[in-house]
DNA sequence: TCTTATCAGGAAAGCCTTTTCAGAAAGAGG
DNA sequence: CCTCTTTCTGAAAAGGCTTTCCTGATAAGA
């Protein structure tokens, strides 16, 4: 059926071993040979058998990557990145998709073992320290994105921006347009990672730039449109004295915090200012434009990738290493000078 | 290193036949020796090899996708789709993508073959009758998403949105909301599928409600909010008589659009309604929000991966045949009744 | 010219599983 | 008790490639 190395060989008047080494660009062989070889090759149409290969030399060239929900917009950017690596590389990758659950994710990752995939990168909602623990027993090596591992034990390869500085950066912006008074819509109340690494850099910048920071100035969404909008109601129900700008954890929560305020009478950024984060396509075409927090996921993706590949060529399943994706702050229409 | 089927064979002391027979749930193996040898497996946390496996079974239980852009919404939907059947089937999806180039498209289809892959799906901007042809010469099945094939000889199985009857239920709807000047933003001028489809559509529909269309109230974007706002430019610019309502052939330029006529000083929806196509996030959060054309991308993934597994089954690489996928049309407040 | 070093290319082992074929055991019928 | 099925299990081949170990040849040095 399929024409196999075997086939070339007996064309091309030499053994398959010679064909074997022509495929791999072993250097033992006479570039008299190698042309002829390689024309045969071509003539043939040859493709070396993809499971024979991998049943020798054990490696698939393939790295897969377990994501929570393959359609949002920053794992899709993330995807991007790593592909644009493993494209380069002659890697193939393999995605998969958890759903955000623990159970899938570990199934998942094993599953990528019996793929003999040559390593791995993971972007979980939450790494708990047992989730950490299995990953150390998993035979490839693997690279966190989006995500770090709180474990303090163990350390994995990671790659992720600096939430905290981040923000920090953000709350910046605002005291230097003479806002004083910023209420932050955060993550959820019991998120582990990011949601909770952006609530420490608020309270830190607030501390550093002698913010008052009422208790009902800080509330928690989950991300989505609805849920920025709800958090708006509450600070607006909640406060005598609004405050004079929002900083939200995410774009469509700042998007659906405006909303809210905009219903209410609140004129933005007159009456009020708003600021996003992770600048998405949202933040730039939304009327009034969003101030926001540019992190590029792509570039993320890209640099876990690399980090992976690392791994992958110095044979090591981990350095521990974490490496920083710097961030931009982005003004937009949607903050105001005081 | 790893634990072999031998491994488990000698543990659980039977052949290595027995052990595979286990494996793959064949029924010859009585029930006591099926459970102690089930036992040693997962004792042992035995993995097939799936190279070994592949050599002899010529399956890779791998489908693979060949995509434009990863990052983009539409797309990202349609893997969210597939990916959900695949996990279904137990099998594993390869991404890979081509950032629209036809060199590329077609090395990926071949790097598939390499894969041994058992199918694949494949988005690509533009398929040539050159492109189909190749399609053809290749080993394993494929299914067409999102665009489809125009050379008459060869048919592919492809899954499709009916853009003609969408665009037609689109400007259907805005007649009813007492619209009869309406003005239309396309795709790329020598664009050869959907967006040549969708201008087909709006044609067949102008004569259908017998609406008078001056020739500058058809205008060309390439589906960027950029270029929404420029056709919206040309059109204000270019028409003494402005429409009354846009409909452009995506969310994204209808955005665009809005914002023009919104800084022209143009109100929407009181002076001028707009309506926009696929129903994405930005639609509905949008103010005023947009109303569009629902099409569910993740359904026609969905779908597109079911008809290829039709396909693997039945042993086939095509039927020829074209599965539509319904469409909604969804009333928001960029539209107003006259 | 003879010896030694170098190198190109071939033979064959090994990777791990599935599957066919055949044989053994067990059960049924005479 | 013997023969005939039926059921179960094992031995062995096949699948295509990489790689190690050799052999034979060529080039270089004495």
């Amino acid at each position: 059926m399929a024409v196999t190395i075997e086939d070339v060989a007996q064309e091309a008047q030499v053994s398959i071993a010679t064909v074997s080494r022509v495929i791999n660009g072993s250097k033992a062989v006479s570039p008299k040979l190698q042309k002829r070889v390689q024309g045969v090759i071509e003539k043939t149409n040859f493709k070396p058998n993809t499971f024979a290969r991998g049943l020798t030399t054990n490696k698939s060239n393939i790295i897969g990557i377990v994501v929570a929900d393959i359609s949002n917009w920053v794992i899709a950017s993330l995807i991007k990145g790593i592909n644009h690596v493993c494209q380069e590389r002659g890697y193939t990758l393999l995605v998969c998709e958890s759903g955000g659950e623990k159970e899938n994710e570990l199934r998942l990752l094993q599953h990528l073992e019996e793929q003999r995939v040559c390593g791995a990168l993971l972007t979980a909602v939450d790494i708990t320290p047992e989730l950490v623990q299995r990953i150390f027993e998993l035979p490839y090596p693997m690279v966190l994105a989006t995500q770090e591992a709180t474990d303090g034990k163990h350390k994995i390869t990671t790659v992720i921006h600096d939430n905290v500085k981040a923000i920090t950066d953000a709350v910046n912006f605002l005291v230097a347009n003479g806002h004083r008074r910023i209420a932050f819509i955060g993550g959820p109340e019991n998120d582990y990672s990011s949601g909770r690494k952006r609530l420490e850099g608020f309270m830190h910048a607030a501390e550093l730039f002698e913010l008052e920071v009422p208790e009902n100035y800080i509330v928690h969404g989950n991300f989505t449109f609805e849920s920025g909008r709800d958090c708006m109601r509450k600070i607006y129900e909640e406060n005598v004295e609004l405050p004079t700008a929002i900083l939200a954890c995410s774009d469509l929560m700042a998007i659906g915090a405006m909303s809210f305020a905009r219903n209410s009478g609140l004129r933005v950024p007159d009456d009020i200012s708003f600021m996003g984060f992770d600048d998405s396509d949202l933040a730039m075409y939304f009327h009034p434009s969003l101030s926001t927090i540019r992190i590029s996921y792509f570039d993320e993706g890209e640099q876990a990738a690399k980090n992976l590949f690392h791994l992958i060529d110095a044979g090591i399943k981990t350095t521990g290493e974490i490496t920083y994706i710097p961030h931009q702050v982005i003004r937009r229409a949607s903050v105001r000078r005081l």
